[in-house]
DNA sequence: TATATATCATGATATATATCATATATGATA
DNA sequence: TATCATATATGATATATATCATGATATATA
């Protein structure tokens, strides 16, 4: 999907009824004179772990992978973040530099606001203010659970929770085309590359799956629900 | 540690100059007249996973634990929190219902501030809500760091980072008493009862560590901190 | 105090998972 | 197209971890 086309207009974008809700005409100018819209093609960095904070990041569309990179060079994958999310997580209010990478698994558009203005708009606009935390604060607790519900589980089930995140948060159909690679996945739940690709070999056995290479479709989405609420 | 005297006023809480700052005389005014302080003794319960969010929780002094209950009816530790930290993570601004319970695991006292007037402070007073969001995100930020930190790592380097989490972080000493039992050491890192105690001992044969019950004292705090660095 | 109950401790065993080895397929690049 | 790198796949093996069993302490409760 190309979306060069689709670089916009603060006051036109749909986020205006999200985040951004609750400023006035005036507000939403003042962001848009400065505001900076990006198109990061599949594969392309857009923040590195120790890099300045200076914006608050918005993905407008796409999909990222916000990832540490640890002392033994491995990648663990903290979360997936889809349009809607914010993708600074709280640390843009609590550090002055990221605490992890982040990079674009499809081509994206990513807004970027300056700091400064958020943080004049929280301090002006008490409304904003409060709305804006609370969808900020879901985000950030999501991450939360989802770190507990992948470590409470073993292989079969934390296969099962990366299957349903991506058939009903990302793509919201049983069949999708897995946007990261095996070894993504084994360092977003933490296990191993071969044990992912042992076990969707089984589920693939078991008629839970049909695969074909990224192409993944859901047989039998009871059934892997219940591996996954199993543990 | 008897903490029934402990009980005061807003305008000398230690916490003025911390999460409360940036608040006008009469702004502390109206926190202090409907706040209310209450000492939880070790072991009593602060909040259910379910409860309706009335309050934001404050801990004053002592030690308290944030576990949610899994459908197996076990126990999962999220964190522990220690004084300074506010205890109700973003849900609160998220959600309806708390999503974990909260118990004391020392004599603690608990700050209850109505969440609507914290909720309108947010919105009056610009200055404290930027503060006050970096204060809070702080916390949400630590939860995810730790989660991380510790299911990279393999029994020896959880059971290190706890010893050091307590030492450096909690208690400031080598020395210590564990406040929690080696099977809620397992519900925060985990691992199996078994493993923690096992663990616990050879660090013991290995004179990392002196053991006498709760009684902790750290005797080579360099090799477990290599411990910890290596996994 | 006596009795029950939870915690601590350790060995033996079973299970889950990672690692190693090797093969095939897929995609990138010259 | 040929060559190389990377991703996928699967079996064999080693390792890490949980579970089971049993006993000893400690702690709570009648």
């Amino acid at each position: 999907m190309d979306l060069s086309h689709k670089i916009n207009n603060c006051k036109e974008c749909i986020y205006k009824s999200w985040a951004f809700k609750n400023l006035s005409d005036e507000e939403l100018t003042r962001i848009n004179e400065q505001k900076k819209e990006q198109l990061f093609r599949k594969g392309e960095n857009i923040c590195f772990e120790g890099d300045e904070i200076l914006s608050f990041m918005y993905l407008q569309n796409g999909l990222v992978k916000l990832f540490k990179t640890e002392s033994n060079n491995k990648e663990h994958i903290i979360s997936i973040a889809k349009p809607k999310d914010f993708i600074g997580l709280l640390s843009i209010f609590s550090n002055k530099k990221h605490i992890y990478s982040i990079t674009a698994i499809e081509d994206s558009i990513v807004c970027f606001v300056k700091l400064d203005i958020i943080k004049d708009l929280i301090k002006t606009n008490g409304i904003f203010a409060l709305d804006f935390f609370e969808k900020i604060s879901t985000v950030s607790d999501s991450v939360i659970k989802t770190r507990i519900d992948i470590n409470t589980r073993q292989l079969r089930g934390r296969i099962a929770y990366i299957l349903l995140f991506f058939a009903k948060h990302i793509y919201d159909s049983t069949t999708f085309n897995l946007p990261i690679s095996r070894k993504e996945v084994a360092e977003l739940i933490d296990m191993s590359t071969e044990n992912v690709i042992r076990v969707l070999s089984e589920f693939r056995k078991d008629k839970l799956l049909q695969i074909e290479g990224k192409n993944i479709e859901i047989k039998d989405l009871k059934r892997l629900e219940r591996i996954y609420e199993l543990g």
